[in-house]
DNA sequence: AAAAAAT
């Protein structure tokens, strides 16, 4: 215990010293890496990317020992510091898997008497580092609910199993394009990849037969070390299409990295990042990158504001290798100097238009640019995206380094996977109207954990007054939105989910990205004023390939929606009511800005391709290189063959 | 105009 005390206090002056010489050998890293980066001498190929490491790491030995000594001042089986080493995940995880049961496993020699392993796995009383072996016993299982499932009734498959059963036939006709140079060519199966035995067990455990069209794309692309920016929507696999390759990419402990930086004690330095938008999104990404990260000895971390930063700060101690954050918490974790990004190798901006809209620019500009995060080259980049207005096309030309796009349509475009109805009802019939609505899916036996129903509002204060009123009229409901505390705002989540309160009332923070299961109904009670909202709104119905009704309220209100929503039901093969193509009709006369632009069931296109064409010169991006342009799916044998095209003409 | 996000 005294001696805990004297190490503390002993860590705390340390820091203070250290501050000093951390902030001198940040900048000195980032001339280095600027330099070295200028100079060429930076490896673009993160496959064999140890010159990466080398190139832009500090070599202040003084502060290393320095570093070394203060972290071994309070424990007991310290000797002389020794010199910070770097084991990489995949030698972390050797020793549990030889030893799991045993009581006291083996610890590799390297470091068993390493106290100062350092900061990326924290504090040496919690990091694996100090212990006898590198087992994270506290590891929860994240498929234990799955595991008990199955031994409950064996009869569980795949599709009673939530968003586990993918009706992958839904996906067959989604259209796929790449464009760039030499665009690694897209794979049929999760086996054609090597992606260790790691994670293909955790891929099992997960019930993934097939990679989706964007996983399928994305992942070799990714895994070929190359920079991605990919319109593609939350439903479509995104989220394991980035985190395979940066698990993977961990595990092969690319580059032996080396050196601790001198920084705080308490610096940690992940290796990858993931930014998302909004908090529930990141604890969604969170629990799906601890499942394919199980047992691999890469450890993922969520930070989010609204939340007690304290467990945070502890969570980032016991040691991260992917950091899942929003902008603004990372933004005051890098200020504290709790988190640096000199190590970063992996960015992935999830939901990047989202984040614009949402004013993270300036954030999201300073956390990458104006950071020690490596420039882009240095690093890999997956930029996401639904759609790709110009502003997210100067993001992807700043964060980017001769990226390869990837578009892949929307899930359910082509198919009548969700059902869209439009029904003209007055601001004070709403509330009526969606009673019968409820009570026609009461009637029709459409209820319980199958049947969950997204109602979405315009406000904050909409969503509490049309949650009382549900309640009060026999219709269990939560709601979530941006006034609620963090905590409510998880618990209505759950309560949601589980089929406690079948009906969720929410603002936009639950548009994009979150996956809930069986939500069979979305009901846009306020219809939104951007079509895209709309698009992500619905999206939260018919996921995984599921059927899923979307039904809106509109009114003459939402007279600028009219011709978007027209012409996107069209598009998805919806029955378009005469009133509303009036309303198209009339409303479009001022001009269409609510147009989307791009292509149609497509976020978005390349805008390289666009530029190289209005310059009238050759398509530099679709031709002579092996696979760029339309119909872009040589060698992939896969369903979409005329599906490619027709979806650009 | 509203929503989200750091305190």
């Amino acid at each position: 215990m005294l001696i805990s005390v004297t190490g503390r206090q002993l860590r705390i002056e340390w820091n203070s010293k250290l501050r000093f010489t951390a902030a001198s050998a940040a900048a000195a890293a980032a001339k280095q890496r600027i330099a070295s980066h200028q100079a060429g001498g930076v490896n673009r190929d993160p496959l064999e990317g140890s010159t990466l490491h080398r190139a832009s790491m500090p070599t202040s030995w003084a502060d290393l020992a320095a570093n070394s000594a203060s972290e071994n001042a309070g424990t007991s089986n310290s000797t002389a510091p020794t010199r910070p080493v770097y084991v990489p995940p995949h030698l972390r995880n050797r020793a549990a898997s030889a030893s799991a049961s045993t009581e006291s496993p083996p610890a590799p020699p390297n470091v068993s008497s390493n106290n100062n392993v350092g900061s990326r796995w924290g504090a040496p009383r919690n990091g694996w580092g100090n212990r006898t072996g590198v087992w994270d016993r506290r590891e929860v299982n994240p498929f234990e609910d799955q595991e008990d499932a199955a031994e409950e009734g064996a009869a569980a498959s795949g599709e009673e199993q939530g968003n586990m059963g993918i009706n992958f036939d839904a996906y067959e006709d989604i259209p796929v394009e790449t464009t760039g140079e030499n665009v690694p060519p897209p794979v049929n199966t999760f086996a054609e990849i090597d992606l260790g035995d790691a994670l293909n067990q955790n891929i099992r455990r997960c019930k993934y037969v097939k990679p989706t069209p964007v996983q399928r794309h994305a992942i070799p692309i990714s895994l070929g070390g190359r920079d991605l920016m990919a319109c593609a929507q939350t439903g479509s696999g995104k989220t394991a299409a980035f985190c395979f390759p940066i698990i993977s990419g961990i595990m092969r402990g690319q580059g032996q990295a080396p050196l601790r930086p001198p920084r705080g004690a308490r610096t940690v330095y992940p290796l990858a990042l993931v930014l998302s938008p909004t908090r529930e999104l990141s604890v969604q990404i969170l629990e799906e990158a601890r499942k394919f990260s199980y047992q691999t000895g890469v450890r993922v971390v969520v930070a989010y504001g609204g939340a007690p930063i304290n467990q945070q700060l502890r969570e980032l101690e016991r040691g991260v290798d992917i950091l899942v954050a929003t902008p603004g918490r990372l933004v005051d974790l890098l200020e504290r100097a709790r988190v640096s990004l000199q190590m970063i190798k992996y960015l992935a901006l999830d939901e990047a238009d989202r984040m614009l809209d949402m004013g993270f620019e300036p954030q999201i500009r300073k956390i990458v640019e104006q950071m020690d995060m490596p420039p882009p080259g240095a690093r890999q980049t997956m930029l996401f995206s639904a759609t790709f207005p110009r502003e997210i096309q100067r993001l992807a030309s700043d964060f980017l380094s001769n990226y390869v796009f990837l578009a892949v349509g929307r899930v359910g475009s082509s198919t009548d996977l969700i059902v869209q109805r439009v029904e003209y009802v007055q601001e004070s019939d709403k509330r009526s109207h969606l009673m019968d609505l409820l009570h026609a899916q009461r009637a029709n036996g459409v209820q319980g954990k199958q049947a969950l129903t997204l109602v979405f509002v315009e406000t904050k204060k909409g969503a509490d007054a049309l949650e009382h009123w549900l309640c009060r009229n026999g219709f269990p409901a939560t709601t979530i939105h941006g006034d609620r505390s963090q905590q409510e705002r998880e618990l209505a989540l759950r309560s949601f989910k589980t089929g406690n309160t079948p009906i969720l009332v929410a603002t936009d923070v639950a548009a994009r990205g979150l996956d809930i299961p069986h939500v069979a109904h979305v009901v846009n009670f306020d219809v939104p004023n951007d079509i895209d909202d709309y698009v992500h709104r619905i999206g939260r119905t018919g996921r995984a390939g599921k059927k899923g009704l979307a039904t809106a309220f509109f009114n003459d209100n939402n007279a600028s929606l009219a011709r978007p929503l027209a012409d996107l039901m069209q598009e998805a093969n919806q029955e378009v009511p005469d009133w509303l193509s009036r309303y198209a009709a009339r409303s479009s006369i001022g001009g269409g800005r609510n147009r989307r632009t791009g292509g149609s069931r497509f976020g978005g296109r390349d805008f390289r391709r666009e530029g190289s064409f209005s310059r009238g010169g050759s398509d530099y991006y679709s031709t002579g290189n092996n696979s760029g342009g339309y119909g872009n799916s040589g060698g992939y044998g896969g369903g979409y063959g005329p599906g490619v095209t027709s979806a650009w003409d």
